[in-house]
DNA sequence: GTTGTGACATTAT
DNA sequence: CATAATGCCACAA
């Protein structure tokens, strides 16, 4: 089998598939233009600003669809090394529990970018 | 097949 | 401010 390029850059994974012909359905989750689209959109959201989930999924195009949205930040390939942390709910609220993990990892990378963050929620 | 769940949103109460 | 209802849909059980 021939081997595919481990190095993919990250605009060629962004690429949607569809321009490239190749979309099996039954294939992988990471194959699937709708999850492309929607990383696509994280992808773009500049440091030190933040979006919404309802805001990527209309980026996306695939409005309505906010919980795809997370969906699709959930079982993304950290390799991708998308600014998940500047994905926040309506109001900017902060998605996870505060309790967890998650939740101050998120709070410190939004900080360290010079977002405020204040009692779980970001200032727009 | 159905049901429950979830990194959600919006509107109404 | 909180809760409920509804829409949305992929996924696991």
């Amino acid at each position: 089998m021939a081997a595919r390029p481990s190095k993919r850059t990250l605009p060629e994974l962004l690429t949607p598939l569809a321009s490239r012909g190749a979309r099996r359905p039954g294939k992988g989750p990471d194959e699937n233009p709708e999850l492309q689209a929607l990383w696509n959109a994280v992808a773009m959201i500049p440091s030190g600003q933040v979006s919404t989930y309802g805001e990527i999924a209309r980026a996306a195009g695939l409005p309505g669809r906010a919980r795809q949205a997370g969906y699709a930040l959930r079982i993304s390939p950290p390799q991708l090394g998308l600014p998940w942390h500047r994905v926040v709910g309506a109001g900017g609220k902060i998605a996870f529990p505060k309790t967890s993990r998650h939740f101050r990892e998120q709070v410190r990378l939004l900080r360290s970018e010079g977002i405020v963050v204040k009692d779980g929620r970001v200032l727009r």
